[in-house]
DNA sequence: CTGGGGACGGGGCCC
DNA sequence: TGGGCCCCGTCCCCA
């Protein structure tokens, strides 16, 4: 007893789901463009993609052996087992480059099949590199420029082709800009599209210092609690229960789950904009969007769960969100309409379905930097207590903006040389020992940032050094800092003079730190590990659930000396004490 | 309308 | 490398 076309019908609906994002576990980043795919499929296609997505969410492809047209391709062809060659390209060439990265992905008989069209058609098999990369090979950043081998024009994510996915297709010139499998960046479910403000991801991550990154596992590892997925995947499921009796699984792609099935849309935002347009759904996306979270309780709290798709939208209100990006991040116009920055045609999206990441925005306006020095960034500028000061040293430009500085848009700024590229000008950081900058600063020509020297000052009391050298014998040659150890110090050095080597592989933005880069990509993906047992709301960090838990509790650990008010939230006290100490 | 409080997001820094 | 904590901020509700 067989059943005919099973196997067919049953990738067929895989194929269905992956164009509408529908438990895709894995997102594959290939230069600028995103790809949602299901692990089970990569896995059973590739021993290779076996590998890469036994512990990861979020695989880099190495964009000299793939590209995103190709990749595309390559991604159907697993799907459907039919080889869609690309219209607008030699059958040679692309069979070429269809072979150089069926290999490099170990998908064996696509490698068999471009060999055998290049053989059919007189050209000649690139010798590829059949050997396999392997899982150890070299995956990188997409730090490729953006115009390198990026097709041209705003999409920088690729559907199932039509055929295949078997979607119904409302407009294929919308879909051309809205397309089903763009890979959604956001947050989902209760946190709705980026709650957090997160992003559209510009994928045009100039640069990139960044080390070869083999997958980010960022969803790290998840509460057994709360339905997230179920969350995530309610539209679908058509499921109203309550996060506690989810039974989604909630491991790690349970937690991608929140960002790739019910994310509507995602720019990929490489110079594009943007245009917040709900008739531009597709009428799946428009089931997609969430009717919100299950109620919760009637408490203030359970009233702002409810809240939350507006809380999202608000976010597009703001008046942060009113600029569009210039640097390559998309946002929409305060009344939803595209700009047309950037050339971008214009993707569609419901004002609740972009993703925004609100500091891109602010840096990016008028071309600036990604820097923070842009003065924009309400957060940035004031740096978090020095941190946020003391990195602006290396400008980073994105691509998409106008070059001001020529084509060395990346600019070296203790030096002032500008460099064509991040990859250049992180080289050229690299020139740049301490000792060097060090005597520079002696020199006079290393001029500390002022806000950092107030951060400082303000630490001064409780600041490390104060501590005693016999137990922080490491110190700072630049602020007199000092530390227990020299990975510490040397970290802590770097913000004196290198600034940001790890560059969000979404947006682009710049970090010092490649824990604050992983965690701000998990707020891009919508990758909210820790879930709240009681409410089941979802959070990036331990310590904002920690923290949240305590709305539960009605612990309030923090107390004003002034007048004996209580705060669950220390920021919240200091936030009150500032009303202590105004002047008004 | 405004100020205060509650809750939450993001980034920097140190461990 | 990730966690914890700090800072910055925003958004919302309510009095």
């Amino acid at each position: 007893m067989e059943l005919p076309n099973h196997a067919k019908h049953l990738l067929l609906q895989l194929n269905q789901q992956r164009a509408k994002g529908f438990l895709c576990d894995v997102i594959i980043v290939v230069e600028n463009a995103l790809f949602r795919a299901h692990k089970n499929i990569l896995a059973a296609s590739s021993i290779y993609f076996k590998s890469l997505v036994l512990h990861d969410n979020l695989i880099n492809l190495d964009t000299e052996m793939v590209n995103p047209s190709v990749f595309r391709q390559v991604l159907d062809f697993i799907y459907t087992g039919k080889l869609l060659s690309s219209s607008d390209q030699s059958s040679e060439q692309n069979f070429s480059a269809l072979l150089t990265a069926a290999s490099y992905l170990q998908l064996h008989d696509l490698a068999a099949l471009c060999r055998k069209k290049l053989k059919r058609s007189g050209g000649k098999p690139l010798p590829g590199k059949p050997s396999t990369p392997g899982p150890l090979s070299r995956l990188r950043l997409n730090n490729q420029r953006l115009s390198s081998s990026t097709p041209a024009g705003p999409n920088n994510h690729y559907p199932p082709t039509p055929s295949d996915a078997d979607q119904p297709q409302p407009d294929e010139g919308l879909r051309d800009k809205l397309s089903d499998d763009e890979m959604f960046v956001g947050s989902s479910g209760k946190n709705g599209n980026g709650g957090n403000g997160s992003s559209n991801g510009n994928l045009s991550s100039g640069g990139s210092a960044g080390e070869p990154d083999l997958g980010l596992d960022l969803s790290k590892k998840s509460p057994p609690s709360a339905g997230t997925a179920t969350d995530a995947l309610s539209p679908h499921s058509n499921s109203q229960e309550s996060p506690q009796s989810a039974s989604v699984s909630t491991t790690n792609s349970a937690s991608l789950d929140d960002s790739s099935t019910t994310l509507p849309g995602v720019d990929t935002c490489g110079s594009e904009t943007v245009e917040l347009n709900s008739s531009s759904k597709t009428s799946e996306e428009t089931q997609n969007q969430p009717d919100g979270p299950p109620p919760q309780k009637k408490s203030r709290q359970g009233a702002r769960k409810n809240e939350w798709p507006k809380r999202e939208a608000s976010g597009l209100k703001s008046e942060n969100h009113d600029r569009p990006l210039v640097n390559g991040v998309i946002v929409g116009p305060k009344d939803g309409r595209s700009s047309g920055v950037g050339g971008g045609s214009g993707s569609s999206f419901t004002s609740d379905q972009s993703f925004q990441c609100k500091d891109e925005e602010e840096g990016g306006e008028n071309g600036q930097d990604h820097s923070e020095e842009s003065g924009q960034s309400d957060g940035e500028s004031a740096g978090g207590g020095g941190g946020g000061t003391a990195g602006a040293n290396y400008v980073y430009r994105q691509e998409g903006f106008e070059p001001a500085f020529g084509d060395n848009l990346y600019v070296c700024i203790p030096c002032g040389k500008g460099f064509p590229s991040s990859e250049q000008l992180n080289a050229h950081v690299e020139t740049h020992t301490e000792d060097e900058l060090y005597i520079k600063e002696e020199g006079g020509t290393f001029v500390k940032e002022e806000d950092e020297e107030e951060a400082e000052d303000l630490s001064a009391p409780v600041g490390p050094s104060n501590f005693g050298s016999e137990t922080r014998p490491f110190k700072c040659t630049v602020c007199s800092k000092s530390y227990k150890d020299p990975a510490t110090l040397r970290q802590h050095e770097k913000s004196h003079w290198l600034t940001r080597p790890f560059p969000c592989n979404i947006c682009g933005k710049m970090f010092t730190q490649r824990g604050t880069m992983t965690r701000h990509m998990r707020s891009h993906l919508g990758l909210k590990p820790f879930a709240c047992e009681e409410c089941g709301m979802r959070f990036t960090r331990q310590y904002r659930l920690t923290e949240h838990m305590r709305v539960h509790s009605g612990e309030k650990p923090y107390e004003c000396q002034l007048c004996g008010g209580k705060f669950t939230q220390q920021r919240n006290l200091i936030s009150h004490l500032r009303m202590h100490t105004s002047p008004s």
